[in-house]
RNA sequence: CGGGGCGUGGCGCAGCCCGGUAGCGCAUCUGCUUUGGGAGCAGAGGGUCGCAGGUUCAAAUCCUGUCGCCCCGACCA
């Protein structure tokens, strides 16, 4: 198992490494944003398609709304502003102009195109959204109103990393109205479990679901839950979250409906976000020093067939038996590859497919043709062993069935082993200046509390796990009442 | 915005201190031999040394400015 704590001094560049071997991606020259190759893609189109089968299959809906939002709408809302001010690009012009300076041709905004009201490229689609919610609903007949979005947003923030928080990234929102109050914190609910089932059953990714403090809810929400990942480096990632949003965007952009009363009542609100950030959490979670490690249903491709030969005639009766397998086994498991490439030697391709985290690799020769198998090699554990051709259609969906149950398992194993409880302040101390993981302590539930262990730790409570003791005891840091034992780590 | 580091063929780097007209590895192309865990040999192509000034007979190298990237911090719904 790949220990990244080794390498914690140059832990970047580890990091990049993976990146690059798996074609994921690399630095655009535009600041701080992510340039998706196409193998990398083919992962985040995975992760779209299962989610947003889940999504419908609970009667969600897909829509778009606007990328540009007016200036004055971000202002509505006025936890919002607060969250989102600080980390805005903005549009003043909508035409350039050619200028010539020192002999040399150049573009500037045309100062004649400056817009009366700037717009705001979405740091997230409340506003927007919300807004046009206003104009769909007058009576309880039209809720509730269940609608996810793909789409890009952004946000300057000050410091990006690849994946975990880049400039611009790509993401699903989804964006929900209810008649009261008890359905909106359902559907929150209800979405969290969602992404607390794809990220446990799809990514093999154990993760640990909670409420976030007031400190750390979203910009406007009155409740905000997350599912907390942990990396091989005892680090955690928020991994997608959930808010219950009350009644605060419904006031702010004066939503309303009429109920069978006749009663008007502003209406309920959720929204729920999971973005690329998570195709960081994949790769940290579980890729090794060899490169990149994919569970098998997340996998674009989830087998690759190597043939080997040394001539012409070979390589005709080698590809055809490889072409042969593939077409068998893909109605069974999906994509799988034969890679055909006549420059590069069989060594080579299995370092590579190795290196871009392909689950499963199946070589085959001449001699494995004399004998009617394959060798079947797995890319997790490197367990190796022959198959016969007959055997394939069961053994190839057992074996990637087992892959993802291993990585699963593997991942469960790191936290569990580094999910402890603390008791005092030195232990907790103790841990952070070590080596650190996720701990389960007493906290007085006071947001100053929280935020001065931070500043001397920076440890954060990563979230009020659902499933925690609360008796009773007395906080890690303060020494005052606990609310009951919160999940605390250094996060990403 | 503060502190540190780096910009040299497609990629990764050396050369800079001590100025003399650019080199290595990988990759690419050609040929032959190879092909069951990252092939070998021979040959070839490819770089205004981030950009702009300055010093000098001469600048990748020294000086000034500037742009960009990376790391650490501030920041991070």
């Amino acid at each position: 198992m790949a220990d990244i704590t080794k390498r914690s001094d140059d832990y970047s560049r580890w990091y990049q490494d993976v990146i690059q071997a798996a074609e994921l991606a690399e630095n655009s020259p535009v600041r701080g944003c992510m340039v998706i190759r196409p193998n990398g893609y083919a992962i985040w189109e995975n992760i779209q398609r299962t989610l947003d089968d889940k999504f419908k299959e609970l009667g969600h809906v897909n829509a778009y709304f606007p990328l540009l939002i007016p200036k004055s709408f971000l202002a509505k809302e006025a936890e919002h502003v607060e969250g989102f001010a600080k980390e805005c690009a903005i549009v003043t012009h909508h035409r350039l102009k050619q200028v010539t300076r020192d002999g040399k041709t150049d573009v500037i905004p045309d100062p004649d195109s400056k817009l009366e009201e700037e717009y705001i490229i979405r740091p997230t689609s409340e506003t927007v959204i919300w807004d046009q919610y206003r104009k769909w609903i007058q009576s309880y007949r039209d809720l509730p109103i269940l609608i996810n979005q793909w789409a890009n947003v952004m946000r300057w923030e000050m410091r990006t990393r690849m994946f975990l928080r880049t400039t611009e990234f790509l993401w699903q929102e989804g964006h929900t109205a209810h008649a009261t109050a008890e359905e909106s914190r359902q559907e929150t609910l209800q979405m969290l479990e969602v992404y607390r089932w794809f990220a446990e059953e799809v990514l093999a990714m154990p993760v640990i679901c909670g409420a976030k403090t007031a400190n750390e809810r979203f910009a406007g929400a009155v409740e905000t839950y997350s599912i907390e990942a942990m990396m091989q480096d005892r680090k955690a990632l928020q991994a997608a979250t959930s808010h219950d949003l009350g009644q605060n965007f419904a006031r702010a952009f004066d939503v309303k409906y009429q109920d069978a009363e006749g009663k008007v009542e502003h209406v309920w609100a959720t929204s729920w976000g999971m973005s690329t950030r998570i195709m960081g959490a994949l790769i940290m979670t579980h890729s090794d020093d060899d490169g990149l490690v994919l569970p098998p249903r997340i996998a674009g491709t989830k087998a690759v067939i190597v043939p080997i030969w040394r001539n012409d005639e070979e390589m005709a009766a080698v590809v055809e038996a490889a072409e042969k397998i593939a077409s068998e086994l893909r109605p069974l498991v999906g994509p799988v590859h034969v890679d055909k490439r006549d420059n590069m030697r069989p060594g080579w391709k299995y370092a590579e497919w190795e290196r871009k985290g392909m689950p499963l690799r199946m070589e085959i020769g001449p001699r494995d043709l004399n004998d009617q198998q394959v060798m079947m090699a797995s890319r997790p554990d490197r367990k190796k062993q022959p198959v016969k051709f007959a055997d394939l259609a069961a053994a190839v969906p057992a074996e990637l069935e087992r892959i993802q149950q291993l990585l699963f398992d593997a991942a469960r194993a790191r936290l569990d082993e580094a999910l402890i409880t603390l008791e005092t302040w030195d232990e907790f101390t103790a841990l952070y200046q070590g080596e650190g993981g996720f701990s389960l302590c007493h906290w007085c539930g006071d947001g100053d509390c929280e935020r001065a262990i931070q500043d001397k730790t920076k440890v954060t409570i990563r979230n009020i796990p659902f499933e925690r003791d609360q008796s009773e005891g007395t906080c890690i840091h303060c020494g005052n009442k606990s609310i009951g034992r919160v999940l605390f780590a250094q996060s990403y």
